[in-house]
DNA sequence: ATATCATATCGTATATTTACGATAAACGAT
DNA sequence: ATCGTTTATCGTAAATATACGATATGATAT
């Protein structure tokens, strides 16, 4: 972006653009799909279960996190990771609003 | 992305992330937000709307269009925008589908 | 034929994303 | 104190995304 114009729009319009960003790759909704039911989860499980390398995971991470549909939790030397269950209602309620907004459906 | 391993995802969760993708710029989510309710609209009436260039707002148009997310209609000279539904209601179930197999949301 | 209008595409600059290996940092165990 | 384990960060390269002005395209009207 030259220099983005994402602040020429709505708070409500960025946000929703930032859940969709951080869902723009399969490895992240892979990710997601991976914390699912379990309580926690460490990076190198998922390392293990994805066919990239462990700083590239470790990058999927981060934007899941800066979005906060995951957290994390120092838990000594390891990080266990876990589904945000509260960023992820609201997420999945603004993107509900949208298509309710956008569609008949 | 040094050439992308989307390959070795399956084909639902790289489709997911194609929509996230979609939405991933507010510019895209006012887009869908002014073509809703309107049968049609034409994509200047959209630059209108925005504060982007008449060649930024087709490029944006144009990954709504790719995803599928609207479509436009030659007429005239003119090209006549409308939100997909069909394609819409596929994304919505299958965004639900994730959140649902996420999150107890 | 030519002028006009609407839109897409091209060329370009800059920013961001994706990916990796290598290294650093933080902790527990020996 | 040093070692192994785990994860984050740095450095880097290549691909994409974002934005714009300029130009091309395609259709209608004169």
């Amino acid at each position: 972006m030259a220099f983005s114009k994402k602040e020429e729009f709505t708070k409500d319009d960025v946000w929703i653009a930032d859940v969709g960003k951080a869902l723009s790759h399969p490895a992240r909704i892979r990710i997601l799909k991976i914390l699912s039911g379990m309580n926690v989860c460490m990076c190198g499980d998922i390392v293990e279960l994805l066919p990239l390398s462990q700083s590239t995971v470790s990058q999927h991470l981060k934007e899941l996190k800066r979005v906060g549909l995951i957290k994390g939790e120092i838990e000594g030397p390891k990080v266990c990771y876990c589904v945000n269950e509260e960023t992820l209602s609201k997420a999945k309620k603004e993107i509900d609003g949208l298509f309710k907004a956008v569609c008949a459906c």
